[in-house]
DNA sequence: TCCCCTTTTGACTATTATTGACATTTCCTA
DNA sequence: TAGGAAATGTCAATAATAGTCAAAAGGGGA
């Protein structure tokens, strides 16, 4: 027994596969009205089956001509590390920081520029945040982890 | 699917391209008469696709003979963005990040890697840590922008 | 049956595009 | 030099999308 949400999955999924580039490129309104349904379905759709852990980038753009924008990403060897920034909501020391840095960059996951980057980004922003308010270390940790977790889904976003 | 604007966009885009010097003159009116809308729709699209953050310098004549100029700026020319930067009050929109990033990778100044990191670091990471003590919309945008800034001035240094 | 999790809906919000009326600037000519 | 013609600029109103969020509805297992 198939729920809507199912049958707009396996229809998007159909359609990507059939497209070149694993990219389409929609109306949430005419989708809507092809399944009869509301229109926030759809986005109910996008949020739980075409999120980046299941390995799809969602773009839109509202107004006149909108549109919604799926494709399909090769999910790499990024994928564990991604998994394990998202699984575990722990706050990163800057010495984790330092230490998963190296072990990615070691790994090859990320390279020695990008990882030197990264670094400099993350003190710098850090730094910056000194003023006007004063985050506890405990929210220098959160916004580490937090850091880090995005620059790495954009990695894997941006994919080679 | 393409807006009246998206193509409007191409057109100029394609011209400028394909012009020496990277600069194209054009009439407000006679591109409207060609794309059969109003005049002030140009003007939305220059203001929305061709502004400096997205990496063109747009200047103009009203009255008699008057035009439009739109050019590309040449990505060993930073200074105008970062003077710009200086005189907007040191604060920066998601959206003006995410176009001067585009920008940066478009022209192979950096690799899309090092984009994406970097807009991880101004947009993703920043929206996504809240917590009372920190920064407001308003100081998030001026972080954004002394981070970009920074930024921008290391490119400048070392594209030289 | 009851509870919890997922799905579905709808009201409200936000963003983007398009147009038109009106303002401003510059050139040209009487 | 004044005034009209010929441009572009500004701004607010309207239309056309998509997004958010909370509440209701549904469904499966203990």
């Amino acid at each position: 027994m198939y729920s809507l949400c199912d049958s707009i999955e396996k229809y998007f999924i159909r359609l990507i596969d059939n497209s070149m580039g694993k990219t389409i490129t929609i109306q949430r309104g005419k989708v809507a009205e092809e399944f009869d349904c509301a229109p926030s379905q759809i986005n109910y759709v996008l949020t739980t089956r075409f999120n980046v852990f299941k390995g799809y980038i969602v773009e839109s753009r509202r107004g006149g001509s909108g549109y919604v924008k799926i494709q399909k990403i090769s999910i790499d060897r990024l994928e564990p590390v991604v998994n394990y920034l998202e699984m575990t909501e722990k706050d990163l020391r800057e010495s984790d920081v330092e230490d998963i840095l190296k072990w990615l960059v070691r790994e090859e996951y990320i390279t020695p520029r990008e990882g030197s980057m990264m670094r400099a980004i993350m003190v710098d922003a850090l730094n910056s945040f000194e003023t006007p308010s004063l985050p506890t270390s405990r929210e220098k940790n959160q916004l580490r982890s937090s850091l880090l977790r995005e620059m790495l889904l954009e990695v894997l976003k941006a994919g080679s």
